[in-house]
RNA sequence: GUGGCUGUAGCUCAAUCGGUUAGAGCGCUGGACUGUGGCUCCAGAGGUUGCGGGUUCAAUUCCCGUCAGCCACCCCA
């Protein structure tokens, strides 16, 4: 075997092609409903535009490398510093609240395992311009509303949702949780489902916590549903406050309808230190993959970037764990036959009629395919019916004779004689 | 980046205790079938057993390295 991808790369055969388009024409499909316009940016971008933000670490991670001009580049890891910086650029300009998507394709140097490549296509979704919890519903309901278009309901899939700025309320009520402290607690309760209790209380002690702050996480931890958040609120002096835009978006998602998909659920923080408020990730109900989709609230990012205070909402949505969870489901794209009609020629006389009405049917916007050696009729029909094609159309000696072809259902097997001034105009019956 | 497991035809898998010419099904190509596909039958192509080294009279089989895949960690686009 003379070489292959590069690992974490794929490569993507018509039915793989055809898997993905689905995807992408479903993605583009719900964003449409939802008012979204669609950009894209450049796949290399410069090196700085990802380690000012996400700190020089990350680079490890990065497909980075020098280009011939001597400038250190990076293939985008992510679509949103790029966002920002062209919202940056025009902010004054466009009408708020923008509405955004894109469908990048991303990189980054990791070993791969299922559900994370180095490369992958993910739907970015976008609003900002918003501070109000009414666009932090809407992006919530989309990324609901795009596994309903896959076909995959609240049996199958969860949206789970907390707060930032709850967590915080709920944390600051013991004394050991304040300033960088809390970003610690963030780290530890991001891991708490995937961790066994002790992992965690050890990592806990190692930070310099006491019993009593440990049991506190835990408590902050287990809290389920937005009636046991609500209620602790209740006991903390800034606790009402802080969950007013928690409450906003469920009550919104609610009036949508789409309650039975939502769950409130602390343990929800999502890595990336950027979120300020709203965060969110979609899940598979077995919780046997990653997870389909995160995002949130990042009101601070654009301004870091670009220097504007724009207040910005937004997730992205890979298609590999989709891809995953939909091949489970059956629900497997099969690439459609894409053919018209496959011309028959009986003879090599015939071929030069039907490569003058192959002609005529593509300019007329037909798609049509015809054997390219002269081959039995037999050999002809079951290329056309492996083609996919809905009829054949057979020209021989006689057909032209009585300027007729003969079209042949390859479902049916039914055939009729047809006119050829009708065929040539792409009417087959 | 760390650790564990696994690599045989395009795909799914065989191959006895280490035994000489590595097989089968599906798929692909051709034929039976000279103006009618799907069925059936026949034949063919397709392999450096991931790659490299070692042990042995003999390696798909045992050992080491390496690459790749899977899983866990790390990390989360």
């Amino acid at each position: 075997m003379q070489g292959q991808a590069l690992p974490g790369f794929r490569d993507f055969y018509p039915e793989d092609f055809a898997f993905r388009n689905s995807i992408f024409a479903t993605w583009r499909e719900v964003a449409r409903r939802y008012g979204f316009q669609e950009y894209d940016g450049p796949p290399l971008e410069p090196l700085e535009l990802y380690t000012d933000k996400s700190g020089a670490e990350i680079v490890q991670q990065l497909y980075a490398f020098e280009d011939k001009g001597g400038r250190k580049v990076a293939l985008r890891p992510e679509m949103t510093p790029t966002l920002a910086r062209m919202v940056g650029a025009r902010a004054q300009a466009l009408k708020k609240p923008i509405r955004w998507f894109s469908i990048p394709q991303l990189f980054r140097y990791e070993r791969q395992q299922r559900g994370r490549l180095r490369e992958h296509f993910q739907l970015n979704m976008d609003i900002i311009g918003e501070a109000g919890p009414a666009a932090d519903a809407e992006l919530i309901a989309a990324a609901i509303d795009i596994a309903r278009a896959f076909g995959l309901g609240a049996e199958h899939v969860r949206l789970r949702l907390s707060d930032r700025r709850v967590l915080t309320a709920l944390l600051q009520t013991h004394p050991q949780f304040h300033g960088e402290r809390i970003r610690i607690a963030f780290d530890v309760l991001d891991k708490v489902e995937r961790q066994n209790r002790n992992e965690t209380e050890r990592r806990l002690r190692e930070a310099q916590f006491d019993a009593s702050a440990i049991e506190r996480l835990f408590e902050i931890a287990s809290l389920k549903g937005i009636e046991a958040v609500l209620a602790e609120l209740r006991r903390c002096p800034d606790g009402p406050a802080a969950g007013e835009s928690l409450v906003a978006v469920i009550t919104a998602l609610g009036a949508m309808g789409l309650s039975e998909f939502v769950e409130v659920d602390l343990t929800v923080v999502r890595g990336l230190a950027y979120y300020t408020g709203t965060v969110f990730e979609l899940f598979d109900r077995a919780k046997e993959l990653r997870a389909i989709c995160g995002g949130g609230r990042y009101d601070n990012l654009i301004k870091e970037i670009a220097g504007m205070d724009l207040p910005c909402v937004g997730f992205g949505m890979g298609d590999v764990v989709l891809g995953e969870l939909l091949t489970e489901h059956r629900r497997r794209f099969e690439a459609p036959g894409q053919l018209d009609a496959f011309l028959v020629a009986v003879g090599g006389e015939d071929v030069a009629p039907v490569l003058h009405l192959a002609a005529g049917l593509r300019d007329r916007g037909i798609a049509v395919e015809y054997a390219l050696r002269n081959q039995p009729i037999r050999k002809q029909l079951e290329l056309a019916a492996a083609r996919g094609a809905p009829r054949a159309v057979i020209i021989g000696p006689d057909e032209r004779k009585a300027k007729v072809a003969v079209v042949r259902d390859l479902k049916t097997g039914k055939q009729r004689k047809v006119a050829l001034t009708k065929v040539r105009k792409g009417v087959f019956k």
